[in-house]
DNA sequence: CTCCATGCGTAGTAACGCTATATATCGCGA
DNA sequence: TCGCGATATATAGCGTTACTACGCATGGAG
């Protein structure tokens, strides 16, 4: 998976995984990797900054614990972060759209385009 | 459309313009602009760096003409180029799914995670 | 003659996610 | 006991990217 695809959907991604209910950071970059198939295991350098951009932003709340001597901060989404999902839900569908219909998807086997010029 | 939703997803969208024939600059944008009913509307700005970088990576190769008084830059994929869009069509799948995945439009939230870890 | 669509181009900018690095605790194996 | 990996968080600096805002030029429509 190349590195710069992500760009502009990342902030979807965690509030999605944020969507069952709170998880810490770590958890978060977990999450993503298994409901991906490991497709998306994002480094911990991209994941904590990305994270407090969303609560400067009043999407999501952390709070710290500890568990286990490690200190935890545990995000929770907000009103306005699950707002901000279904938006970003609704963009990617449309953005999805958009590009597959611009990369023409004529993989299919069956539509043969004028192999015979 | 989010601007920069795009990030690392318009070299596939160019070349895929590109795939049915040769086309210069401005016809690419309004091809990707008729393709995507409008959703990719790309500015001049945008398009014509890009293909200059394209050109650069040796995925299309352009060349001058004069059409009605006005000089034209005809961009052509090379065979490079072919095996780049394939690799970016492959890529963008990938990407696809794993975004759709992780955004899991999920109608089963019978998940409740464990209060008690 | 003026405006718009066509057609190409660059400079500067902002945003984004990554790499590299740092800190700290815990559990496990040597 | 010591080191290492997994867990857990954090930041500085960097490279890439597409955008905005310009500029130049031609042809046709009004």
């Amino acid at each position: 998976m190349r590195a710069e695809a992500l760009k502009g959907h990342l902030d979807g991604l965690l509030l999605a995984a944020l969507e069952d209910g709170p998880r810490h950071g770590y958890a978060v970059k977990e999450a993503l990797r298994d409901t991906t198939q490991g497709r998306i295991d994002l480094p911990t350098g991209t994941v904590y900054p990305a994270l407090h951009r969303l609560e400067r932003a009043g999407l999501i709340t952390g709070s710290w614990s500890v568990v286990g001597g490690r200190r935890r901060r545990t995000y929770e989404l907000t009103g306005d972060g699950r707002a901000a999902l279904s938006g970003e839900r609704a963009g990617w569908q449309e953005f999805a759209s958009a590009v597959t219909a611009a990369l023409g998807t004529r993989t299919a086997p069956a539509r043969s385009w004028p192999a015979t010029s």
